[in-house]
DNA sequence: TATTAATTGCAAGTGCTTCTCATTTGCAAT
DNA sequence: ATTGCAAATGAGAAGCACTTGCAATTAATA
């Protein structure tokens, strides 16, 4: 598997294997502290440090994507084939992920416009769901 | 002015006198640490406590916004008339702004998609400037 | 200019993340 | 199968970016 094979150098420990089972089949959007909830009940003896070293790891080898929303921690998401944005309900937190070709578009207008090499985009749209609007008032 | 007028009902102390005008001659985009920096220049006597407890007053005042970048620390800005959008250089932190037209039809279409009531948008590119381009290696 | 409640500075406290270090473990070479 | 050893782990301490408690100060009234 792919991600196996990105591990090579690396040692296959029960904590990573664990771990990245977790993340995969997970609804996405994960923080480290539920991960760290999640992986102790299937290995108790596992540390916070594994979890946030781990996590680091994932990243560098662009397992993981580390997202940050306006809060003062961090979520995971295993990182999907199809780049894709976040819209956030304002009231009730509801995460949707949608995609626009509008941003590749963008990323090359940007970075013609301004020299940079533009990697990657960002995009968190905030506003009310459908339940919410209804619910409101 | 504006922004006097919304502190009605608080006290114009010298220290917010101050941050607010360093926050609006600033070239926008100043951290915390870096608020405190200037700030100590024309009054060393003020605190890092009172840098963040007026930049929370300022965020309730709807006078400055908090950007979550991908850093530790957050990035502050006064709030203009014109929504934009920020180029972050994976490197050295510099912040470059910009508009697109794109965004507002990205809104658009994920309106009529996901039926959410979209209110705003905040957009992060990421990548290497010229200068770093160049630099790295 | 006296009163008083908001604000400040300082130091201690939080919450999240990273580091240190003694111990354990994966795995390559016996 | 065993061993050697660098890589990885667990547990707790340390670090960073803020936040809070409190006594002293001060802005805005009266």
């Amino acid at each position: 598997m792919v991600a196996e094979q990105r591990l090579s150098g690396q040692r296959i420990t029960s904590q990573r294997r664990l771990l990245l089972d977790l993340l995969r089949h997970s609804e996405g959007h994960l923080d480290a502290e539920e991960l760290y909830r999640l992986a102790k009940e299937r290995e108790p003896h596992i540390s916070l440090s594994t979890v946030y070293r781990t996590l680091n790891l994932f990243k560098e080898l662009d397992l993981v994507e580390e997202r940050h929303f306006a809060e003062e921690h961090h979520h995971y998401e295993v990182k999907k084939k199809k780049e894709h944005y976040h819209l956030v309900c304002l009231r009730c937190g509801k995460v949707v992920e949608f995609q626009s070709p509008l941003t590749k578009r963008m990323k090359e207008d940007v970075s013609r416009q301004s020299g940079f090499d533009v990697l990657n985009a960002s995009v968190s749209l905030e506003g009310y769901c459908e339940r919410c609007r209804q619910e409101q008032n």
